[in-house]
DNA sequence: AAAATTATTGACTAAGCGGTCATTAGAATA
DNA sequence: TATTCTAATGACCGCTTAGTCAATAATTTT
């Protein structure tokens, strides 16, 4: 699609608004209309699941009429691409930014880059596809490739590779690489999960984690371990 | 809505029989029926969702006609909550006994527990579960509080006990125990929900990952941490 | 200002699903 | 064998919801 002419309409009415400051009549915005869409769909999907998402709620706080849904995106399913491919990617890459040139010893740059995993994705609505990945992998297993090539593997690729910095640097023992980072994305994957099912949104409040504390530990265990072993007889 | 007449008074016998052609046998075994119900919804509320799951296909696995699923169970929600009731208590109990009366060290023990829970929980259909009640959780609050409390809550203790020990042994460092188990715990569950997610079974296979050697590798770092510092120097 | 264009929508449909109930037929009893 | 009891079910109902479309109205063009 060619970008088409901007038409920011003329600031020259004066009309109603709605509260997130959206023109109230049946106003043409065609260039606003799919990113509304698509930011009201992820906020029903997240908090519904895919088959619990209902259209016409999407519709509603969208502040647009079911149809029109249905003028931007042929269908559901296509819908609920479109919301994973447009709130990851983004994110992701400026996430990776953060961390590629990174210059303190190799436990910092882990700590960096949990907590700025956490702070600039987990933590944000992006990881609330994380669940919804998780729960619809099965049914959209086009969407799950996506997902895996797109987001996992990127993911896992960076962390590996501070991995690998650390050991080559003599920071970090000899690795199991993928079983190491599969790890330390669980404990941050279990988290967003853990949110968004149990989490405070939620009246069912399982223990309360806080993620900030929960990710520090993760971190602390991960460089030193938890065995007392070795090291107090040296002084 | 009147009760409309009744259906065709069937003058002639109809005789009950297949597409095929087969007889349909129609036996009576009230004993039976509701493990092979519940055993059928397992497989495919665990397969589907609970939302996306038919009662229709239910039945048809469990060899019934839906309506016999409500003679026995009122409502697909109460299918749901028996099919968690059923498959989850008997498993952990037998898995906390297990455990509960190891003689060896706390590095020994804790490998035990990871990995008979993995063998006796995880990797079995009641893995699955747990899928299944992060998926729902938000729509069963009254379910995910059952979870809660019968389930991670003996769980989390359980594995809390174990740390304590090892730090009254003298054989564990001094821990933040509640993010320590959650941590533990995280590595477990996230394995289930990716084997349901991405694993074996899907078409859409990420990064393989083999449990026995994830976990395994997660107990090293655990005790051990993944850090060099420290010990060389002391000799 | 009138006509042309097209973004938007209310009203509608078809399909799917949880749940119900009168009827049917397997088995227990006599 | 005849009778009774009840497990099992086919047919149906009401409701929900993804998706459709002709009509409507906000812009643009003439």
């Amino acid at each position: 699609m060619t970008k088409q002419s901007l038409t920011i309409p003329p600031a020259s009415t004066i009309e109603p608004h709605d509260p997130l400051g959206r023109p109230l009549k049946r106003t043409r915005r065609k260039e606003a209309r799919p990113n509304e869409i698509v930011a009201a769909a992820l906020a029903v999907f997240v908090d519904k699941g895919f088959a619990g998402a209902r259209m016409d709620e999407i519709a509603k706080q969208a502040g647009v009429s079911k149809a029109t849904l249905f003028v931007y995106f042929p269908s559901k399913d296509d819908l609920f691409k479109a919301v994973v491919r447009t709130n990851i990617i983004d994110r992701l890459t400026a996430f990776q930014s953060t961390v590629a040139h990174f210059q303190g010893s190799s436990g910092d740059l882990i700590a960096l880059a949990m907590h700025k995993w956490w702070q600039e994705i987990g933590s944000t609505q992006a990881g609330g596809i994380s669940k919804l990945i998780i729960q619809e992998a099965k049914n959209f297993p086009e969407l799950a490739a996506f997902y895996q090539t797109e987001v996992m593997g990127p993911g896992l690729h960076l962390m590996q590779a501070i991995l690998k910095r650390g050991i080559a640097r003599g920071e970090l023992r000899d690795l199991d690489l993928t079983n190491t980072v599969m790890g330390i994305m669980s404990s941050l994957l279990f988290l967003c999960l853990w949110r968004q099912a149990m989490g405070v949104d939620n009246p069912v409040c399982g223990p309360a984690i806080e993620p900030t504390a929960f990710i520090q530990n993760q971190i602390d265990i991960l460089l030193s371990g938890i065995e007392l072993k070795g090291n107090p007889p040296c002084v």
